[in-house]
DNA sequence: GGTGAAAGCATCTGGTG
DNA sequence: CACCAGATGCTTTCACC
């Protein structure tokens, strides 16, 4: 799909805040409402727009540690970590890569235990490897109209 | 700040869908709207709730490559990192991580060329390993109330 | 937390370049 | 074909219970 300035810049907007009126957005891009919410439609129905969610703060939900787990999985357990991860709360993000690692996901927990519980779990699939988030330094970083590279 | 079941419905709502109306989710959790609106602001000002985002494609917007990148940051070059960091338009998540690496990366890139000039760009930093996603396993879970661990 | 009125918004229609 | 302008029906918001 065509992406024009327009819609570059309904884009930002919704990356910035979703639950902002298409009114507003209209206010912002320079065009009338019913334009807007046509553009963002068609974005829906060309998988431009995957969804709109809203971030949960994990510290105020009690899941005060973020950690970054790495697997490598032993001969046969790849597939079945595959179907089983999807049912594992803690994860937040799993995504299968190239090297010496098969995956690496993004894990949230309560503390020590529940980590420890946790790579109990995981045991049985490979080798884990830990690393423990200090802090976020770019989350959730907007795409926006880039040059080529 | 204390989550009942009502507010963690009307969150399980919103992080599947952050642009339905307040009316709807009212009528999925079983209060009104006005009563919906009041609890979400509460969120929001306690910061449960830290934002609503549009997710947009990747691959839609000509972002081929998905990799995973760490680096293992050179005497004294940690500190110029996270401060240049932010300016990447390709770095979707950046955490600094304990353990042998320092920092982990998901960035978004246009093609191999891409990729190799970013590499280059993170050389004076420190060492890199690069791991290219070859899928999304789970992607974004919400969190969901959860018995203790 | 509910109710009802007023303001604002989304959506549909017809009309224009 | 995309946009604009105006009318209708929801939704949000606020005062009050």
């Amino acid at each position: 799909m065509k992406l024009d300035t327009i819609n570059w810049k309904i884009l930002t907007c919704l990356q910035q805040n979703a639950r902002q009126s298409n009114t507003e957005i209209a206010r912002k891009v320079g065009v009338t409402s019913p334009a807007v919410a046509e553009r963002i439609r068609k974005m829906e129905d060309a998988g431009v727009i995957e969804g709109y969610h809203a971030k949960v703060s994990h510290s105020e939900t009690e899941h005060q540690l973020k950690a970054i787990i790495t697997l490598r999985a032993f001969m046969g357990r790849l597939k079945p970590f595959l179907e089983t991860v999807k049912n594992f709360d803690e994860v937040v993000n799993c995504y299968r890569i190239t090297g010496n690692e098969n995956i690496v996901m993004e894990v949230v927990l309560k503390n020590q235990k529940h980590l420890e519980k946790f790579i109990d779990k995981l045991i049985t699939y490979g080798e884990t490897r830990t690393h423990i988030v200090l802090s976020n330094v770019v989350e959730n970083n907007p795409i926006i109209k880039r040059l080529p590279a």
